[in-house]
DNA sequence: GTATGTATACTCACCAGTGAATATACACAA
DNA sequence: TTGTGTATATTCACTGGTGAGTATACATAC
């Protein structure tokens, strides 16, 4: 039955996003794709031209969503921008506790696809990395923070690590240490009085 | 003519850490490592098990010079702790600087098989990364500092962060930024006077 | 009767791992 | 010194399987 095309092409997205995040890009093949959304791959490349398509188009659709999150959670948190921060590291650790969880598909594919610096997944996720970097630092700037920029990237590189540590170790309490940091570093931005020791 | 055996093993595992390294696990395969090696894969195979077994060797070889690398770079600094480990960052921005850089192997093979958390290779990466928060967290003890486990998890989430996001954006000053922030947080946990600002 | 969408059944290339045979070095015996 | 066995080291040619992408035909809707 033909003329769903929109619905056709969301429904493979989805099982690309399920299986590429899961398993990655490489160890997954069209076929499974094809097979998970429940048509054949012949019929995929008729709305996808090729798998570097696909994969770009996988990633394209985490990236608003995932965005959101992140907003939500800081918008939720109680407390100043240093506990507003520190909440979006708790509710990550809370979401990286789930057995199906794997890391940030962003950084996982730029690792997959580390010699091609030009493919679409990798401008994909640089642009998301920049969006959310941005973000912070406008959040930031409004603080009246002396180098918004480098603190939205410190910040950045604390929870980018904490992707990568978590996922290595498969220990979850990284994600609340990485948020104590970025706390920190932050409070030290602000010129808060120095932090509690022992 | 036989006997060689030993030196056999290093050519083979010096070729697959350059391929490997620089092209992913899976993107290269066995043939291609047996010929930069110049031998056949068969006799790859005589040396190794299995491709497994081959990625495990690559990742082991890389431990210690990497490590060794790590405490020179601190050895070798001016001034106290901060300035030592600051000084990390920046050596790890000039490597960062050559084109044929690609991040660090242990987090991109991580990264690549984030779905066999049993795999050889996931654990030689993670006891890597122990060793080394393990020299920090006794570097930081020895300073009197309240709790060197944490601050030493801090700055190797900045280390694997500053890996991760240099590798994405193709920006080595991610990884300067990230020692600036190391710093901040060793000097916070000595108890120095706050940071300049502006 | 043309656009769109779907399926069957391919091609061609690659790749991990193996079977069977061979070559070299060294030990020890004659 | 020459022969013979044995562990080490290496090769050629192969198998079984997979995977990206396609040729062609069929169906439905407008």
């Amino acid at each position: 039955m033909p003329r769903p095309s929109e619905p056709t092409r969301e429904r493979i997205v989805q099982a690309a996003n399920s299986l590429f995040y899961s398993e990655g890009i490489r160890r997954v093949s069209v076929d499974e794709v094809a097979a998970k959304a429940g048509l054949t791959k012949r019929t995929l490349y008729y709305h996808f031209k090729s798998k570097d398509d696909l994969v770009a188009a996988y990633l394209a659709a985490r990236d608003q969503p995932n965005l959101a999150l992140f907003r939500k959670w800081f918008a939720e948190a109680e407390g100043g921008v240093p506990m507003k921060v520190e909440a979006i590291f708790k509710n990550l650790a809370r979401s990286a506790r789930h057995p199906k969880w794997k890391g940030c598909g962003f950084l996982r594919t730029s690792a997959e696809l580390a010699n091609m610096p030009g493919h679409p997944a990798i401008r994909i996720g640089a642009a998301h990395k920049k969006k959310f970097e941005d973000w912070l630092r406008a959040t930031f700037a409004e603080q009246g923070i002396a180098d918004p920029l480098k603190l939205a990237r410190q910040i950045l590189l604390l929870l980018d690590g904490s992707f990568a540590v978590v996922l290595l170790h498969r220990d979850a309490s990284y994600m609340e240490t990485a948020g104590e940091a970025a706390r920190t570093l932050i409070e030290t931005a602000l010129g808060k009085p120095r932090r509690k020791r022992g």
